[in-house]
RNA sequence: GUGGCCGUAGCUCACCUGGUAGAGCACCGGAUUGUGACUCCGGAGGUAGCGGGUUCAAGACCCGUCGGCCACCCCA
């Protein structure tokens, strides 16, 4: 029989990793709550047409990287591959788009892509969106957001903000146009990706890592000159204001985005920590996408963070607090009426002293192999239950610890108590 | 989709130029009839990813395949 494994590039999180995994995403929500931020909840699979719609057609995502297939009904559904298009779908359908919506959601996406490090195919964003804001303080709220996150997570050491504005959609155009004038007289200097993104998404060439596309890029035109009053003025007044936040960044003329809904601001908060795939936090504007997805035209702005980049950032950095060991208490007992009399006091313990982590052994063994389990539970007490216990009705607490405490005998009703005056304000011990 | 490196015990690895597997850690039991950590003793655990080929003989060599990692590409 050949074992089944989980599907290439959908990994499980296992309890090691989880603990990192709820810091972040506790540090995340706290920090969005503390700007007002709501969490909305959205489905995980979405009609194909709102992806096509919205990412763009020739995008690698819709071209290739799409999980698509047919429902029952023979309607072609996708497994979200990012959550903005979901978001705005969700803002239209149930009339959010009267007042300004700041929202957030958090979750997996889809992209069948060939794994590496900090890429999979399902993997985990934290996506955060505005809508109904034209403004460019927006765009700095969000980016003062991602740098007081980075901050709380302790890896603003590690990250650096790029800025750039990418103009309207006609700015584009007509940049677009000139580009490929300008990269077609001197298309046998281009790499072969360069070539084949002259027709598909030319922007995309800006950043190519080629040498020889770099050079004749040197003398392409800039898309800044192509930027029209609004964008320049907007793009100046999200600088002015990250400046008065003393919030460093750098533009870079190069920073394009992938998908086809962004203009004016956009921006990646980057790291050299995590290889190839150094983008740990990524958005900008959309202000056309609600009204071409169907809704009144209502401007908004986005972004989304990688979860598994972020958490091994933490790990690298080791900027997560270490993990807790599972258990404060650790029961040990020797089987029969001794463990009857410890499944009743301990439920009422548990009662007396909510969030105290008492693990109960289970499987039988001698008392010597139950405190071997106990000692590695990184638990701080052993309580042990057996025959001499139940007869007097009380229990045995052994510190596995502290240095120069004695293990006590004491009867039942003081159990609570005891262990209550010995709780650390803290009540996480440190394991392993 | 392309390329490079790699698949030996649960984990990290060894077995040198082919002679039918070994260590450390982890796990289980014991030394200590009801008491962990240190120490000592013992035990279990592998059809060497899978399939084929070369050979008297393959974990070692060759081919294929599957899987992993990293990079290209793409992007969070």
């Amino acid at each position: 029989m050949t074992t089944i494994r989980a599907i290439r590039g959908m990994n499980d999180i296992l309890p090691d990793e989880s603990d990192r995994w709820q810091y972040l995403e506790r540090t995340v929500a706290d920090v969005l709550a503390s700007y007002g931020y709501g969490e909305i909840r959205l489905p995980i699979v979405e009609q194909t047409a709102l992806f096509r719609r919205s990412i763009g057609e020739v995008t690698d995502i819709v071209e290739k990287e799409m999980y698509s297939f047919d429902d029952r009904n023979g309607e072609s559904l996708t497994l979200r591959p990012e959550g903005t298009a979901g978001c705005v779908r969700a803002a239209i359908q149930h009339s959010l788009l009267g007042t300004v919506q700041r929202l957030w959601y958090s979750g997996p996406m889809f992209r069948y892509e060939r794994p590496q490090k900090g890429r999979q195919r399902q993997f985990h964003q934290i996506g955060v969106e505005v809508f109904g804001v034209a403004t460019p303080e927006i765009d700095a709220e969000l980016i003062l957001m991602t740098a007081r996150l980075w901050r709380e997570l302790g890896i603003d050491g590690d990250v650096a903000l790029q800025l750039n504005s990418i103009g309207s959609g006609s700015d584009r155009q007509a940049y677009r146009a000139a580009l490929v004038s300008y990269l077609s007289g001197h298309l046998d200097a281009l790499d072969e990706d360069s070539q084949r993104r002259l027709h598909t998404n030319p922007l995309r060439i800006l950043d190519s890592k080629d040498p020889g596309t770099r050079a004749v890029l040197q003398q392409a035109p800039l898309l800044s000159d192509y930027l029209d009053e609004e964008s320049r003025a907007d793009f100046a007044r999200v600088c002015e204001l990250l400046d008065a936040a003393s919030v460093p960044y750098v533009i870079n003329t190069a920073l394009v985005r992938g998908l086809d809904y962004y203009n004016k601001t956009v921006f990646e908060w980057v790291t050299d920590r995590l290889g190839a795939q150094g983008t740990v936090c990524a958005g900008g504007r959309y202000d056309g996408l609600v009204q071409q997805l169907g809704g009144k035209p209502v401007p908004g702005i986005g972004f989304a963070m990688g979860k598994e980049r972020l958490v091994l950032m933490l790990e690298a950095l080791q900027a997560a607090p270490l993990p807790a060991a599972p258990a404060d208490v650790y029961v040990v007992n020797s089987g029969g009426s001794a463990e009857c009399a410890a499944f009743a006091a301990l439920e009422s313990l548990r009662g007396a002293l909510p969030g105290l982590r008492i693990v109960q052994h289970a499987g039988g063994g001698s008392f010597r192999s139950q405190m071997k389990k106990a000692d590695k539970s990184g638990a701080r007490w052993a309580l042990i239950w057996g025959d001499d216990e139940v007869a007097s009705a009380s229990v045995t607490v052994k510190p596995l610890r502290e240095q120069g405490e004695e293990q006590v005998t004491l009867p039942l009703a003081e159990v609570a108590a005891f262990l209550q005056r010995r709780r650390t304000p803290d009540t996480t011990t440190q394991g392993n």
